[in-house]
DNA sequence: TATTTTCCTCCAGTGACTAGAGAATTATGA
DNA sequence: TCATAATTCTCTAGTCACTGGAGGAAAATA
């Protein structure tokens, strides 16, 4: 009932270093430490983290997250605040849904299309330098390469 | 036939301090100046930045951008290089689909089911503190709040 | 000419981590 | 009990692709 940081790592399964990320934005609380000063958490911790995990695998950025913390923190409230949060995120993942397929089907007519012959008869980079394409207001948010 | 970085910024809708930025990182070549050391483009600013808007609208990052500019400035090269980078890019952006899909799903459930009372009952919260749903390895990207 | 607009460089900040240095603490095996 | 190995500590800096501001100079307009 008293475990690390590394072991609180692998119950949530969230890397050592986010945690202290985590205490040092204040997501999560400060916590006991050792006369040695090495952090001890309870399962507590781990419920808080899996929540604070969950909630970025669907895409809540960590403010929201924070707002539902102290939702969850004080469940007296009424609910309106996380339904609304949830409301937004749920408006926006459609409309992200909606321009990857758009992307999607260019990017197959680029592939499909690339004759495999020399750069300049390449579907691939006439497409990219089309500027009769119609530009849409939508942009993809930049992709973290991880392994 | 010689503008100012404002007007290229207009013509190829980027901002100004991208652009400055896109050529800090090599990705626009430097250019002309006037006396006063201001910036001058001719149409060929135009297409190269719109090349790599596009391109970062199709969720290409600058690495891979770099290697399409280069085929595109050499264009008797084999165009497989091209070719792959947007297969890859394809099935990232699959998986990215599938992904938001899911998300979607579950964020719907959430919203769907919550009955707008107290948070101790709420289906959002309830939904994000459970510890038992399924941790897929997929992550979404964070989100950039622009206006 | 006077004013306004646009431009310049340089530096710092964003979000959500991630990585590394260098030292201290804890756990394990003989 | 001690040596060693694994883990942890703090602190700083780096990632990506920009974005914004300060303070000043140049260009365009009235």
């Amino acid at each position: 009932m008293a475990f690390s940081i590394g072991e609180l790592a692998r119950r949530a399964d969230v890397k050592v270093p986010t945690i202290r990320y985590y205490e040092q934005i204040g997501l999560m609380p400060e916590t006991l430490r050792t006369e040695g000063q090495q952090r001890r958490y309870g399962s507590a911790a781990v419920a808080r983290l899996a929540f604070i995990r969950h909630a970025r695998e669907l895409g809540f950025d960590i403010d929201a997250i924070r707002t539902l913390l102290s939702l969850q923190d004080d469940p007296d409230q009424p609910c309106a605040r996380a339904d609304e949060i949830a409301t937004i995120r749920l408006a926006e993942v459609d409309r992200r849904i909606a321009g990857l397929q758009a992307l999607r089907k260019e990017l197959k007519k680029m592939v499909d299309e690339c004759a495999q012959g020399r750069v300049c008869d390449c579907q691939v980079i006439e497409t990219l330098a089309d500027r009769t394409h119609s530009h849409k207001s939508w942009k993809e948010p930049a992709v973290s390469s991880r392994g």
